[in-house]
DNA sequence: CCTACCGATCGGTAGG
DNA sequence: CCTACCGATCGGTAGG
């Protein structure tokens, strides 16, 4: 969203020169990027990656979409694949919190979790600027293998919620599967949602969320 | 099938010589290579498209998994990109097929026959060699939007199937989501398995099965 | 299908 | 964070 705006505001600026002012827009003295143009730099990645790829994104695409020179990303992030690490790594820690959120408003039914988890997940994937986890789910072969085994450890966290609530949803023949496929499969079918769902037309997340508690639970 | 074949008589020439033999080893001359070249060019297109992604792979990477030079792709193929959709319809001319055998093989209960377009749906991810639809399903953006079109008819005719059994199911209350969105779920379902299913470790195509069709049908 | 090659692009850096 | 730049790589081609 950040980026969006000074993508805006790029954009805003009357062409009446013959050479347009490189860079971003100047802002007032005591408006200092403390932090700010990283978080940006983030946003506009994680846009990129999502759209065309991690490998089909250059370093000097997201430098623009931040209004960068193509040099100026690498004085925030070491590398492209630190920036590809980046975006993952805050996308799992907010999914993680937006879970931790929904599992604590949520009662002590099993079934009234299991939609909490199942919304908070299309929240994840489908909410305004949330480019991050999709980023994650497609772009997994790309990073190496050391940052793989450093983002395992909050994945198996952020699954791990899911494993009592299918246990006691098994246990009151509400799930017929085994749980662990269970748990891999319900995954995999809201996950696969990033390629067909579109905001813009068509069912909610809420309708989105029904179906899918509909589909997977019994009676 | 055929590309792994000659990649274990490729592996299999003794290394004698200082400098190994290039190319690919010579047949017999009246064993012209009609398209097999081609054919093995697509194999370790799929399989590298499929390991490292499509932007990642280089055409020679591919060249060299096909024993070629790196040139050597496009006197077979215009481009890269016609390499990519070349996999692509490949794939789906051969899912569609492997479909279309096992709806004939199965009778007239919706239950079975559901069982069947899973089954079928998992060979064709995780069968042996089989690496052209999943290159379809995660390579999707990279494909120029004239070929998404041209691909969209295959990927329609192969999900049109699904519907009358859906329906079916649905009618006798055995699915109890809406149809449209039950089918998009349930492929995602299975699509995903291509993220974590191991054929060498775990479960079977048939456990995997098992477990999808419990999950979504009730009773 | 190989040889030899080109033009363009890309990740990254030094120095300010 | 910009300027100016480098070395490497890549898709693709001409000519055989």
């Amino acid at each position: 969203m950040k980026a969006s705006e000074s993508a805006a505001a790029v954009a805003a600026i009357p062409d009446t020169v013959t050479k347009r002012p490189r860079g971003r827009p100047r802002k007032t003295v005591d408006e200092r990027d403390d932090g700010n143009r990283r978080k940006e730099l983030l946003q506009a990645a994680a846009r990129l990656f999502r759209r065309k790829g991690f490998a089909a994104t250059t370093t000097r695409d997201i430098a623009a979409a931040a209004g960068m020179q193509s040099g100026s990303p690498f004085y925030h992030f070491k590398s492209k694949n630190a920036l590809l690490y980046a975006v993952m790594e805050e996308g799992m820690q907010s999914a993680i919190a937006r879970q931790a959120d929904a599992l604590a408003m949520a009662g002590a039914d099993a079934a009234e979790r299991m939609r909490s988890l199942v919304r908070a997940h299309f929240d994840t994937l489908h909410g305004p600027g949330n480019d991050f986890i999709p980023v994650m789910l497609y772009e997994h072969r790309s990073l190496p293998a050391r940052q793989r085994t450093s983002l395992a450890q909050l994945q198996a966290d952020y699954e791990a919620a899911w494993t009592p609530v299918l246990q006691a949803l098994h246990a009151d023949g509400r799930l017929r599967a085994p749980v662990k496929l269970s748990r891999l499969l319900i995954l995999g079918a809201l996950n696969w949602s990033v390629q067909w769902f579109d905001r813009k037309k068509g069912a909610s997340l809420e309708d989105l969320a029904d179906a899918a508690v509909l589909l997977f639970l019994k009676e």
